[in-house]
This record gives structure tokens, C-alpha cells and sequence, in this order.
DNA sequence: ACCAAAAAGGAAAACGTTTTCCTATTTCTC
DNA sequence: GAGAAATAGGAAAACGTTTTCCTTTTTGGT
């Protein structure tokens, strides 16, 4: 067992309110002490129990983020941005799972409540609009309110409440400019949609967006070259398996992530397309594994690192407000700058530097 | 605030003593009183403060995961071993990052040490045999001992300790197969070593592997075929093109991992290398995007996912034994099997099913 | 029916802090 | 130099639990 307050104001022959306050730097204790103090803090090795602590101050200093899952690449950077910008605020950070669960997503949220944590930064899989889902936006609701407030951000999209704050890009704008681009750009006519779930509130966006380009470059929307997938690359990779079956014709794909991308990819290879000649592809999210594989990956670039850490800084920012006792600021959606990235996928030779990738 | 103890005590009319009784299952209260406890809980939705919990018993049944960073992808199977097997044993892992630092490290020790973790996943970078590294050994080593001791284990190889568990593959006999595997099966004479840095135990490690495997079958082992690299892909591509400008002779590769690998492919790419017909290259690690790239990549299977499941079963195992009161069983050092496997780089039009790809 | 033993359940101490409240001392002000 | 004001610093309450130590009630054996 580590050392106690009780112990250091023992050998310092103080009482523990002294030691406290020197911890503490607050008011009121004399140069003599506050030397002595620190002298036995310093050899005995003594550090504040922040259990104790967090007990009496209601504040353990530490933030909960829930994501999908720590394998999907799309969060690392995310998780990167958090965790340098908690540090530097004196935050810790607890990262946990939903593997997609919703379940999992609303007992996490209440288990973390429990643990007491100061706030939680949360990627949902909550959509829909069933009970179950509005039951659970209200509890997320609730926390955000007065009382004893826990504040949630929510990344990548604003979830389905009007009083969570979020840190997002524009999906719908995104999809629109990478269709847009294939079609003014690389001339394509007829661009297929690999899609992630529809009922989720990304792939809605996506889909308008694509929709949209369409529609104002006077091109025919075609429901059969829209294809659902499920996130990962082996479904991308049927997808475009079954088409070819089919011998259908098709110039562009636009992929909802870039994993899907990569399993898109490697159908084509199989087929013998050549890309980017015979068909263009862009993926989503510009994740790492974009440029790392061949033919590297157009994709549309989020800035993920930025995500996480205006998320973080966002939250410090109410934490202040709360804890100054003043009533939580009103919801603020922060809307970040995507960009398109043009490779190999879509460009003959347009060969990247090494040297500039981060992995 | 949530609701307190106290508060369910009250209303269903009982004492604070019998709430906890009821809460934590323990003896000494009639099917009345538990019955009307039970319906309060329910209804006020109440669960132990586990701050509170914390304090009083010395446990957090919280488990401190230090990697390097995130963004390295060897740990994000690992990373989902460990939070599979803590949860069903209750525990909720923190995930805290060094970025290779070692006072980061031993600041995250300390840390969490203040933070009454239950016990500490360590994927540790203090190497060498200088005064702070000693220092900071001992340190692991008293929260190791007797006393109220945090259990410590160490990921992908035995610290410099003799006391601290571990679980690892033997790396010096992996990088020995893998080389013997280029030398006999794809009849290489001419092997490179792009190495982590020397001072690094596994760099160590491995180079003695790949020494061994050339002695062993007779072939000559030349300095100027070993290269120091730095983990990242970009010096994996700056060594082979630099070696390429010396006009030098080779005929296969070894890599310390699959993201210097990466790095090599890209720079074979460049330099109109075939790969693997002039140029086999294994890497080391098997990450995810090794089976991503083209050509893929040959490389050792590290047991990721089961190295950070057995880390963590290792972990509650010494934890219960500790509860019980005895004294903490001895050191146990795990070693996992690992695997070659074979790729396009090694073997040409080595293709392998997407269906298996767990990306 | 009586007594011992077992079961039920309440009061209060304890965990390691912070902070309020108080008293004693020092420092000003005139 | 006297009184007021400011400063130092200790004792104790409080945070929300668990658990020990009691006292009271129930059970069971004869």
C-alpha cells in the first residue's frame, strides 16, 4: 500500500488539512511548512489517492470513449487526436467497444456513469426511431442536462437529439463532391454505389449526396448500381463480383469507406479490370491503407486526427462552463473541412511520396 | 446526481447495511426485506457508486494497458484480446500510450499506480541496462512483490526481469525459420535484414535468428546486408533504395515487420523489381494489412488476438490468487506458437481467399 | 415450553481525501 | 501599544460504500 496523506503529516508533524493544502497550493500555510511538507512528500514518493479524491470532489478526471471498434482503422487517428489533447488537459482517457451493439453502446454509457466519468465522447450506432432507440436518447439527454451533468459529444455524425453537441464533416457534401468528381474529372457515366447500411444515418447522407450528383450532372439514377454492403472489405468484394457476373457496365465506383474500397479493389484485380482505365474508384475516409496499397486509393480525405481532438477540446470547454457553476452552453455542431485525394485509383501514375505517409 | 445508498435504504425502509447486503449478495437477509430492496433498486435505477466501492475495498477492477501507440496496428488484435477476456471476467481496461517514450512509461506506471489499477498490461520499450532503466525495473518489480501487490505482465517479450510475467513467441527462433524458409524453400543466397534498431531486445533478438539461419546452411553473413530501420515504412523504402544505388546484389529480404515490409514493396515497385521473382520478401508480424497489399505479403503470424487474451487470463488468474491472501504464485513466462505464412511475395500467384480476411 | 444456537439487521467505523469551521497567532492601523 | 483585521493551521465532517460488531429475533432440539 502506497503511502497516505495521514502518514506524510505524521512524519511532517503536521496536521493532514496542512498537507492538503499544500497539495492543493491552496491559501494559508507558511513558507516553514510547506517546505517540511514537501520534503516528506518528495522521499516518501507520496501521491494523492485520486480514488479518495474523486470521492470527495465528485471529479475523477477521466473521459469515456465509446466506439464501434479499436480494429477499425477509421478511429486511430481519431483516438490519437483525443488522447494527446486529454493529456494536455489533464485528462485520462478509458476507450471501450460497442462491436456495433446498441445494447452494448447503452450499458457502456451506464456503466461509465457509474464509474463517475467527467465526460463521454461517443462514435453511436444508435439510429432508427424505434423505442428502444428514443428511450436511450433521452438518457443521453438527461445527462447533458443540469444537475450533476455529464456532457456527451458525439463524432462523425450529430446524432439524433437536438441537444448533443457534435464534431462532423458534411457526408452528404463529401459523397456529393467525390460523385461529382469521378463524373466532371474522370468522365465516368455510370458510377456504382457500394453503400454501408441505409438505415444507418451515414449511409443516408452518402446516398443523397450521390443521388444529388447525379441528378445535376443529368445522369439517369439507376437503383441496381447501388449496392448495400456491411462495412468490410469481403462485402465490397462480393459486391462487385456479382455485378461482373451479371456483365454489367459500369466506369466508377464510389465506396462508402475505404475498406470496402480495398475489397472493391481486389475484385477488380481478379476480373482483370484495370484501374483506374477501364473503371475509377474512390473510397471514404482516407484511412492509412489507402495509400498503402496497389493501385493506391483516391479516397476522400477526413480529418480524423482533428475530429478527436476538437472533440476532447470541445468537452474541456464545457467542463469549464459546468464546473464554474454557470448552466451548460448551448449545442454547437462543429462541421470540419473534408478533401478529395487523388491516387492511383483514379489517376494513371499519380504516384504519392512515402515519404509523407504517416504509417 | 444518482441516486445514493442512503436514498434506497430509506425508501424501501431499511438500513444502509441491508441495501449493501442485497447489492452484493451477501448473507443475513430475509426474502422480505431483499425483495423490497430489489424493487427499489429497480425502480430508482440505482447502482453502486463505484468510486465509493473502490475506496473501501482496495479495488478498482480497473486493468492499465500501456502500449506504444494506437497507431500501430500489431496492437489493435491484441488490444481486442485483452477487452474481450477482461470483460467477462469484469474488469474494464485503460488504454494509456508511451509514443516509445520511457519517462512516458514510467509516468504511466506511476499513474496508474496512483489510480489503484488492480494490475498492468505492460508492451514495454525500456531496453538497455543504463541507471534509469534499473531504476525503473525495480520499481515494476515492488509492485510485483509482496504487500498490496499490482501484478504486472508484459507483452511480445520478457522484460529485463526476472521476477515480471510475460507472454511472447520466441523471436529469436521465428526470424530463424523465417529466414531458413527464404534460403531453403525459395533458395535465396543473398538475404537482407531490414531491421528495428539494434538496442531493442527484439531487434536483438532477431538478428541472432537471422544470423543463425545463414550459418546453418552455410552461407555467409555479411554486415552490409543488415540495415537499422525505425519501425515505420518510410525507412524500409529509404533502405532499399539506397542499397539499390549501391548496384548491390540480393535476392531476398527479411523484415522486422510488416510495416517497414510495406515500405520495401513499395520501393521494389519503383525500381521495377518483380517481386517475388527477382526478390522474395517475408515480413514479420502478419498485421491485417499484410493480406491487403499487392503483391501481399509473406510474413510470421504472431498470435495477436490469443497474446492479449492469455495476458489478461494470466492477469485474473494471479489477481485471484492474490485475493485469497497467498502470496503471488511464481514468474510464468507464456510463449505462443507462430506461423509462416505464405503470400505472393514469397510465392507467385499465392493468392488467398478475401473470405478469410478479418478486415 | 425452555435454552442454546443460528439468523437477521441496525449502528457505526473505516477507506483517503477535501473543506468548513473554528481558534490561535501574527500583522496592521491609528 | 491596543484593537481590529488578516493569516495559519488544527479538528472534524463529509463523500458513498463495505464490514465489523453488536443486539434482537427466530429456529430447533430436548
Amino acid at each position: 500500500m502506497s503511502v497516505s496523506i495521514k502518514e506524510v503529516a505524521n512524519r511532517a508533524g503536521v496536521s493532514i488539512s496542512t498537507v492538503s493544502r499544500v497539495i492543493n497550493g491552496s491559501k494559508n500555510v507558511s513558507p516553514l511548512l510547506k517546505v517540511k511538507v514537501e520534503r516528506v512528500i518528495a522521499e516518501t514518493n507520496y501521491s494523492a489517492n485520486s480514488i479518495a479524491r474523486g470521492l470527495k470532489i465528485s471529479k475523477t478526471n477521466k473521459i469515456a470513449v465509446i466506439i464501434t471498434a479499436i480494429s477499425r482503422t477509421f478511429f486511430t487517428d481519431i483516438l490519437e487526436g483525443i488522447s494527446k489533447e486529454a493529456e494536455e488537459n489533464g485528462y485520462s482517457v478509458v476507450i471501450a467497444e460497442t462491436h456495433d451493439s446498441i445494447e452494448k453502446e447503452m450499458y457502456l454509457v451506464d456503466y461509465f456513469v457509474s464509474q463517475w466519468v467527467d465526460g463521454i465522447i461517443l462514435a453511436s450506432s444508435a439510429y432508427g426511431n424505434d423505442m428502444k432507440v428514443r428511450r436511450y436518447l433521452d438518457r443521453l439527454d438527461k445527462l447533458n442536462k443540469k444537475g450533476t451533468r455529464i456532457p456527451v459529444i458525439t463524432l462523425e455524425y450529430p446524432i439524433n437529439n437536438k441537444n448533443i453537441d457534435a464534431v462532423t464533416i458534411d457526408n452528404e457534401k463529401a459523397a456529393y463532391e467525390a460523385v461529382t468528381y469521378l463524373i466532371r474529372q474522370i468522365h465516368c457515366r455510370n458510377i456504382l454505389h457500394i453503400c454501408i447500411p441505409f438505415e444507418h444515418y451515414l449511409g443516408q447522407k452518402r446516398m443523397e449526396g450521390y443521388r444529388r450528383a447525379l441528378e445535376e450532372n443529368a445522369l439517369p439514377f439507376l437503383p441496381e448500381n447501388v449496392v448495400e454492403c456491411d462495412y468490410t472489405s469481403y462485402s465490397g468484394y462480393k459486391a462487385i463480383k456479382k455485378i461482373a457476373e451479371e456483365r454489367r457496365d459500369f466506369d466508377g465506383i464510389f465506396c462508402d469507406n475505404d475498406q470496402m474500397a480495398v475489397g472493391v479493389l481486389k475484385a477488380c484485380e481478379e476480373l482483370h479490370i484495370r484501374i483506374p482505365e477501364d473503371v475509377a474508384i474512390m473510397g471514404n475516409d482516407d484511412v492509412f491503407v489507402a495509400s498503402v496499397v496497389s493501385p493506391s486509393l483516391s479516397s476522400i480525405h477526413v480529418p480524423k486526427y482533428e475530429m478527436g481532438a476538437l472533440a476532447m477540446k470541445r468537452l474541456v470547454e464545457v467542463l469549464k462552463i459546468i464546473e464554474a457553476g454557470q448552466k451548460g452552453p448551448k449545442r454547437k455542431v462543429l462541421l470540419l473541412e473534408h478533401e478529395i485525394v487523388e491516387r492511383e485509383s483514379t489517376v494513371k501514375n499519380n504516384r504519392e511520396s512515402l515519404q509523407y505517409l504517416s504509417w
